[in-house]
DNA sequence: TTCAATTTTGACAATTATGTCAAAATTGAC
DNA sequence: GTCAATTTTGACATAATTGTCAAAATTGAA
């Protein structure tokens, strides 16, 4: 095809993710973009239309990325293990970034969604497929017989809860506290003794 | 004392919670504050010098009234039906707003944590009020032979849950869902039988 | 009633952000 | 190498937002 683009996708939705993340979905300038990634403004706007259908695009990116990882935590055939290696790389992950930034598809949920065209089908995809992910690893969990609740609603409230610890970890932002409650919560499952 | 505001302070704190709540804190600009609460933009920076300022007024305004709600909510003299009322009303509560403009503080934590400066030490008055709370109760609810958890550890939990629920319903905004995830979780606590 | 302190008002300048566009540059296909 | 399609570039006009300020209005106290 005549007259390529010069920029790599991928490396500039990574980018694009990294400044979202910084200053959320409102506070982002397509010049801020421009700035950090070192495509040029006019060349955003020809490529992506506008910051709306861009962070689309970088969301769903970061999605595809989310639950591949999500998937290889589960691994651990022993689920009780498999769930507290989730939780722990996860406490992990967002302790990692010295920015504290946050686990960006909650800060999505809860400031983009209002702000952001189209978003919600985006996070649909997000949230099912976490929740899929989950609920796969519990049915085949309840199979083995090493767990004795209903996977679907363990999901769910797996889901949430996970959510509620990016909530706590914004706020401040203490390993610990973090997994004490996932201890907490993990201590109560209906697991197989 | 001379020259005395024309507005009413409480009533304007209010129509302010409300903006913040249905555009974010960055999306929400002096212009949109002046518009609402009808007091002329030179008032309110003349009043508040900004509007981060004027966003960590409202925010403790709001914090102020969400406990004495929280409180209420706790009273009954059974645990888990304290607990259960608890939850049942904040689902209720964030049901009734037909614009579906989620948990002001949820909101507050993910978005105007990395916008709003100072913001931090009103969001310790708030979550630790609510901790504070929560704990309260399951100390009394222990003292009572009610509860065989410990109390902080779990307070600690149904915050992070409680936040959890908050991020749910923006994606979602489905009764059943929150009251099935809130259910999970009652369930398997520790209330004697 | 007067007065001084304070608030209100509307206008102003400066800054920031958006979206568009024509000209220039690039590049794969032929 | 030429060419046509596409991207890149920088400039432009427009719009939105901020923060400030002087003049006018208000008001409680003396």
């Amino acid at each position: 095809m005549v007259g390529t683009r010069k920029f790599n996708e991928e490396e500039i939705l990574s980018i694009v993710i990294n400044v979202f993340r910084d200053k959320g979905y409102t506070a982002t300038t397509m010049l801020d973009l421009a700035k950090e990634t070192g495509v040029q403004r006019g060349s955003l706007y020809n490529a992506y239309k506008n910051k709306n259908t861009l962070f689309l695009k970088a969301f769903d990116y970061y999605t595809q990325q989310f639950l591949e990882i999500i998937e290889r935590d589960l691994t651990h055939p022993d689920a009780k293990i498999a769930f507290t290696q989730l939780f722990a790389n996860s406490v992990n992950r967002l302790m990692a970034d010295e920015q504290k930034r946050g686990c960006f598809s909650t800060r999505t949920i809860m400031e983009a969604i209002r702000q952001c065209p189209d978003i919600q089908q985006c996070l649909s995809v997000f949230l099912d497929g976490l929740q899929g992910k989950i609920h796969e690893r519990l049915i085949k969990a309840h199979d083995d017989g090493e767990f004795l609740g209903e996977p679907l609603r363990y999901a769910r409230y797996l889901v949430a809860l996970t959510r509620g610890v990016a909530v706590i970890e914004q706020a401040y932002s203490d390993k610990e506290h973090m997994a004490d409650i996932y201890n907490t919560a993990i201590a109560q499952m209906p697991f197989r003794k």
